[in-house]
DNA sequence: ATGAAAGCGCTAACAT
DNA sequence: ATGTTAGCGCTTTCAT
């Protein structure tokens, strides 16, 4: 049987209450000048002995605070989902919350019966999903990465909505014609994604004709990523620019290009979506638009959601910028 | 407020008990007929109705079961890590289990105030581990992945040990004399890791002189591996075949020498360590060593490990043996 | 077949 | 400064 507050109090020779006051760190009456230091010690020792570790389901069903973060990350081969997890466990560890990841595709049925002070979802896109993250809402708070959704009890999460990813596709008509589009499969419920969008504007734009032929579909996964960016370059007349709709679709794009024996940017000009390290740390670097500072601004919410009072649901925007790199570099008339 | 089980009997005019019985479905009694057909659709719409949600803290506490797995994973970017989620989370989620990544180094303080059924820890190798998890493994089933770790109160997985890694280094031997190693770095506590010692053995059975300049060490990281790799690749007399020690860093072997415009394996040969899924998809499909069936494997005994009674820890043991493909073919004479 | 009630470990309001 | 105690939501034993 593992030891509990009781046994810890009796070794003591003290109360559960006092016990419970020093283990939580919190001070015995309101104003008065808390528990004396001699008790302290005693209650420490005591738990130490005993080896005493608090139960935290008794605890959250008193607070109803869990000290857990849960991470619905659907793709977690992609660099984002890393960036994600990285940034909020380290600064969640600082705040003595866990954070842990749900990797489940089907969150829907896996987060019906776990409890979280706050859930993050990046991946909220289907019908009828609306409906369902308001009634989990009001059990939890939630924070929903999401393009099209609004605000519903839960928060959400979004890039600035306009020219923002289209940064990516009029970067690359300044010096190329045949721009060609990794995308996911555009036949989606809830219409056309915004990323996919800023590639047909973009060319429409830069008055250049669309080519079916030139948009390769692949499922969401790195592998995937790479069969279609194979099809595109190993076309007769490839296009000499790619824009992926995903930095870690762009990571496969570059490697399909080195597999043929294609020069990146030389041959073929890359650009992706998200602003991971992964690109930026990659050879060549890999240009991409993304947000500024965002997995540290998304874990400082998430953080505050944690532990803040409530408060009105909203919706983060990150404002995104255009990061030029080697796979796509500016254009000589640029420079100059 | 959350709609409770005693909202849910006061709406369908039974009491706690019953309630409790129809919506967790066990029988109302031992033996006797269990709770009439007629109370349990009252019940259910009573819940239906309020969107009630059971409290699984409550549950916690009084059962001691979290339906909780927790798969603690260092490496997150490892495909390695991404089959175990992969085939964790389907086969938990069939047995009503939910499952959970803690994506944190720290798992030694994360783990400290979580609780979970059943905690699988995929990196255990320092110094006074051993005595942390004995303790950990008095409050919950623990199951450890380590080559050196004895079972204390929780069982430890590990391939077996003897020749099965070696198979890599003395298939690689059979048709070369230059063959490099990519390795995590040597100095660990612990001493040398099976995996680099199959490396130094396997030389040693070939005759063939250990070079020191042939060893390339990475931290444990795909970017890493990858700047590894080009050091080793770049060396005027490269090596001819390259064993990595494990799969994913096999894979930014190939990337590596694609991009130095070697063919994989005319120019040089490689292999990995895991079998991974990613390695047996990529082109050139890459050759390794590593269990059958391990990931699904893994899943059952941890589930079984979640649900099931107490039983004696054990060392689980998984047979290894040599997938030879692409990225390292069998020499010519031994396919006539 | 169903209900009453104890109690899991902990926190927090209140009493001393 | 410390102790007493109610009660969080649920399961489970024991009555009826």
């Amino acid at each position: 049987m593992r030891p509990t507050i009781k046994l810890v109090a009796s070794e003591a020779g003290v109360s559960t209450a006092t016990v419970s006051y020093v283990l939580s760190g919190r001070p015995g009456s309101a104003s008065g000048p808390g528990v004396s230091a001699g008790t302290i010690e005693r209650v420490q020792a005591a738990a130490q002995k005993l080896g005493y570790r608090p139960n935290q389901a008794a605890r959250t069903i008193r607070t109803g605070k869990t000290n857990l973060m849960v991470l619905s990350l659907t793709l977690l081969s992609d660099p984002w989902s890393l960036s994600v997890s990285r940034a909020v466990s380290a600064a969640a560890q600082r705040k003595g919350i866990t954070s842990m990841i749900l990797a489940d595709a089907d969150w829907r049925t896996a987060l019906a019966n776990q409890n979280a002070d706050v859930v993050f979802i990046d991946d909220a896109g289907l019908d009828g999903d609306a409906e369902l993250l308001a009634e989990m809402a009001q059990r939890q708070k939630l924070v929903v990465f999401s393009e099209t959704l609004e605000p519903n009890g839960f928060d959400v999460i979004r890039s600035v909505t306009g020219l923002t990813y289209s940064l990516a596709v009029d970067h690359l008509a300044r010096t190329h014609r045949r721009i060609g589009c990794l995308t996911y499969p555009r036949a989606r419920a809830g219409g056309r994604s915004v990323r996919y969008g800023a590639y047909v504007d973009g060319l429409e734009r830069a008055g250049i004709a669309f080519r079916e032929d030139y948009v390769a579909e692949f499922v969401p996964d790195p592998i995937s990523a790479f069969e279609a960016a194979m099809t595109l370059l190993q076309r007769p007349d490839r296009p000499t620019a790619i824009y992926a709709i995903a930095d870690y679709a762009a990571i496969a794009v570059v490697h399909a290009a080195q597999r043929l024996q294609l020069r990146v940017p030389e041959d073929v000009a890359v650009m992706g979506v998200g602003n991971t390290m992964e690109g930026e740390l990659m050879t060549p670097s890999l240009s991409t638009v993304g947000p500024v500072d965002f997995f540290d601004r998304l874990a400082d919410f998430l953080l505050s959601r944690a532990e803040g009072t409530a408060e009105a649901p909203q919706v983060l925007e990150f404002p995104w910028r255009l990061f030029v790199r080697d796979s796509a570099p500016a254009a000589e008339r640029d420079r100059s």
